[in-house]
DNA sequence: TTTAGCACTCTTTTTCTTCGAGTGCTAATC
DNA sequence: GATTAGCACTCGAAGAAAAAGAGTGCTAAA
């Protein structure tokens, strides 16, 4: 048995009103919908159909039916319409950078916020992976005796820092050279190979100091070490807006979900080579967001891919709205970004 | 009427109960209690009176009494007895910090996760102000035509950055000259005082740059610019655990003030000239936050104020508890910064 | 001064009933 | 053959009524 016109229409119908309501849609219901032309005999026949394939279900005997996960996966692969944000929407969007936009950081913190406020449901914005990014400066500033300060300045206008144990008789003379050459050596480079460049290239030359280096390389390369892997997650008491999680053990579980954080990051980096990604669900990787759908965008900074944010809610949520919002606010980051790293 | 020896046992006892059971307590379980050698019905009389004298009040007539705020000061105040932390208690806490002494930063964020797992409770940690830390470092990196990079690092080991609009026609070259001498300038001196010293000092010598150095450093005296003023929040969904946020609108609202991350900062900098601090209930400020209790403590590090964290739970919270994980964290965290700062 | 006894109050829990939305099936209709 | 009206049936939600229980304040006795 296919999906015919009528079918798609209906389930459609249920999904559009499922996501308005959140109670399961009966028969009446659909057929007092626009365009519509069939009683609601007719469409619980079709909607039975529709059940045994798969893409609706019934909480019980005598209530209406909800969609599938793989109703919705149908929905946003086929039915959805994509739209342009409206230029109130776009001003209220612009409205979060004001005095914001003092580095890459905080405009992305303000972007989670924005998204969150807008959309009413969970934000999520992965922060730059210098990994991937080339390396403009590094400065070892001394601390203590033993300590001292690593900065790394990316092109990105990202900086990261750590401390690090140095050597007790090195001079704050020595770890200028040392910075300074580094610098010089791999300046443009992108970060994940500058340790690399470092044990062939620079160790030799500094031989006292070849296992400082190396260490201090190691775990330069280590991303936990510079801060990689941080996401900012706002707005996830939007969650308890929605009956889903009127059961305060599901609200609970959710929240318990998003605060790890490495997870989430896990997560996002995986979605960060794709422009766009919809998970529905059951197709989350994560226990707790089975009930979940995560969508979420990629955004450019001339032209190369540079980080990743996206929105959590409820499986039933707006899709079509969402992707609008995540579509502005990619174009938005875009720009932003640029006028922060060129001139204006 | 004043509290005798017996009514005092009595609060404490209600108090004590209170905390445990989170349900209006009653005579009889008072009596029942250790060292009551009174009858339910004296207890009734006792209590009475204690709920004329503004301690106790009863939710509707056929209740036991809960405690006020009134009560709960004279609870912190009076009744407490300080304890150690247990060292099975001493070691978990230590567990927190394996692998994630790479920065400040990340030592108060797993404190922040410490701090919450173990109390149940939700935690906030102040990041460090810089405006009283010395100046170590200061560089501008350019990143683009009319773009830098401007990093701080100070003897606290934190590192800020900002992006900032420099002339066009500023070279490295420049930059890194205007970098060494405000570094070597301003060596040691604290972060508050140093647009001040630039302005009288080196604008003058730099004649031509004296305007952008002018709007620099207007900018690093700015909070906001190099992100002071952050706190990290942790553990709010514990406060679902508790029976006074099993209704939602409560946990909404709690949720949405904890979210507020201004105004937390607003809350704890207050908190920072005292080593330890309980505010209870209605004597937050906070709207959100009145049927709360804060209790903060500020941690040292070279015997001097470095920075507050503290613990965000029910009124009924268990202080006791409370303060003595709080007293451990700080202790630890002296110890623990320090090693990271000075050698090992 | 303390306490046993008791009537009274008010919430919580349970049980039972009613209501209504929605279904699936059958037979009539287009 | 497709569609639809009609109808008996199911099952959760909402409400009402009843019962249970915890705790009180007061009185009078110890």
């Amino acid at each position: 048995m296919e999906l015919d016109q009528r079918k798609l229409q209906i389930l459609r119908a249920v999904i559009d009103e499922y996501i308005l309501s959140a109670s399961p849609v009966g028969s009446k219901a659909i057929s007092r919908s626009a365009d519509m032309n069939w009683s609601p005999a007719t469409i619980r026949n079709e909607m039975a159909d529709l059940e045994a394939l798969g893409y609706l279900a019934q909480p019980h005997t005598s209530a209406g039916r909800i969609p599938s996960d793989k109703a919705y996966r149908l929905y946003v692969d086929q039915m959805l319409r994509r739209a342009e944000l409206s230029s109130s929407e776009k001003t209220l969007l612009n409205s979060y950078y004001r005095n914001r936009i003092s580095g890459i950081e905080s405009v992305l913190r303000s972007t989670a916020q924005a998204l969150s406020e807008i959309t009413h449901y969970t934000a999520v914005v992965m922060m730059p992976d210098i990994a991937v990014n080339r390396l403009r400066h590094l400065q070892l500033v001394p601390l203590a005796e033993g300590k001292a300060l690593s900065v790394i300045v990316t092109d990105a206008g990202v900086a990261r820092d750590a401390v690090i144990d140095i050597p007790r008789d090195m001079t704050p003379a020595e770890l200028e050279t040392i910075s300074r050459t580094i610098t010089q050596r791999c300046y443009n480079r992108r970060m994940s190979t500058v340790a690399e460049i470092l044990t062939r290239e620079i160790s030799a030359e500094m031989q006292s100091r070849g296992e400082f280096l190396k260490t201090l390389l190691s775990r330069a390369s280590e991303s936990e070490q510079y801060g990689t892997g941080m996401v900012e997650l706002t707005g996830a008491r939007n969650m308890l807006r929605y009956p889903e999680y009127s059961d305060m053990d599901k609200a609970k579980s959710f929240l318990a979900t998003v605060e790890q954080r490495d997870e989430l990051y896990r997560m996002m980096k995986k979605a960060s080579d794709m422009e766009f990604t919809i998970t529905i669900g059951s197709e989350n990787e994560q226990e707790g967001l089975q009930d979940c759908s995560v969508v979420t965008a990629t955004y450019r900074v001339n032209d190369s891919p540079f980080g990743t944010f996206g929105i959590i809610g409820p499986t039933r949520m707006d899709y079509s709205r969402v992707i609008n919002v995540l579509q502005g606010v990619q174009q938005n980051l875009g720009v932003i970004l640029q006028s922060l790293l060129k001139e204006d």
